[in-house]
DNA sequence: ATCTATTAATAAAC
DNA sequence: TGTTTATTAATAGAT
């Protein structure tokens, strides 16, 4: 919506995509709040990164209440049966399952620092192990982005590095035509100009 | 934002406040829509009108699915805190240990529900990449000591039911031999003992 | 529902 | 990250 069209697909640049994100994030969360104003309505938005943060906004009362309040409503329409069962064990699955995961990195935790073998099963070192797995996918992530964005810092320096090289280049042929009226050889003395790299330390 | 401003309250004209519902409804779930494939994020958005009419947009799977991810994400982040009570009973250097596993872990986990690229640095990644390259490591040996101790096990199992047999074999041969003097075939017929695996239960 | 005059959102640049 | 600005997108009011 601005300085030329965008097209509708996933963002490639890393920079701009994360830019995007905030703004519309923003924007996003911005206009649900004024529909439930304008029109006394209950909204609640959930929004996962692309690597997994939330984003949550609920208007009126809890996103908890909201989710309770939606699972009522949209199995309101279907089969009893169903509905009965999903409010009766869903919540302390759900319950039990994060207990279950919360205690396996507790586990794992007492265990990395214990150092010791034996208080852990093979199934939890199993879990512990796709954990750790998938972190490690993720921080790896992470460093490819700031890499790429490192990548075009170099390559924008590098463009201006040339122009100012050519620019100093022109500078002195001219001063031997001036000065000696005789032509020369280009010369390969490169004149850099000083930029300094702090995309590390932010 | 067109032909006039417009007060953020309540729509008092109930016409007027159902047209904007319809048109503002349409333009949220756009919104979503495009941030969703723009920015690669899963976004759930839930609308009840005042009227308590349902409208719902989920990127990405269902509505059940993501509330029970962000049932997850919500409660999720805590974890190595509540580890870090576990272990008051430790020595000093134990804790002191602990306490920095526990730090790099928790800025791990920051990260990793904070996903925003620039909470951490490019070392402070390296760092934790390391850390969980150690942590894999030790899950990975503690996993061989289990299987090899299994392995051990099964050995001295296969040991005895061999003696066993073996044992068996002698006194059905002298059985034989005693009752009808005549020499016999040695049979394939084997009788186990009975032992308990217990390894895997700890 | 469709049409515009306007406002609001926002992509790019800084 | 925050601001600015040129443009596009959304939409209030009218039809």
């Amino acid at each position: 919506m601005a300085r030329g069209k965008i097209q509708m697909k996933k963002i490639e640049n890393p920079v701009h995509r994360q830019v995007t994100f905030c703004k519309r994030r923003a924007g996003l969360l911005k206009k649900a709040k004024e529909l439930s104003v304008l029109c006394d309505a209950e909204i609640g938005v959930v929004i996962f990164s692309a690597h997994g943060k939330l984003y949550e906004l609920a208007t009126k009362g809890t996103m908890q209440g909201l989710i309770e309040k939606y699972t009522k409503s949209s199995r309101g329409g279907a089969p009893a049966e169903q509905a009965k069962e999903k409010e009766a064990l869903d919540p302390e699955e759900e319950i039990n399952k994060l207990k279950q995961e919360i205690e396996v990195l507790q586990k794992g935790l007492r265990y990395m620092s214990g150092g010791g073998a034996g208080t852990m099963t093979l199934d939890e070192l199993d879990v512990l192990e796709k954990h750790l797995e998938i972190w490690i996918y993720h921080i790896r992530s992470a460093k490819m982005d700031i890499m790429f964005q490192e990548i075009q810092l170099l390559k924008n320096k590098e463009g201006i590095l040339k122009a100012a090289n050519n620019y100093l280049q022109e500078k002195i042929d001219e001063q031997y035509n001036i000065t000696e009226m005789v032509p020369v050889m280009t010369t390969n003395v490169h004149y850099p100009l000083t930029i300094h790299n702090d995309i590390y330390h932010f």
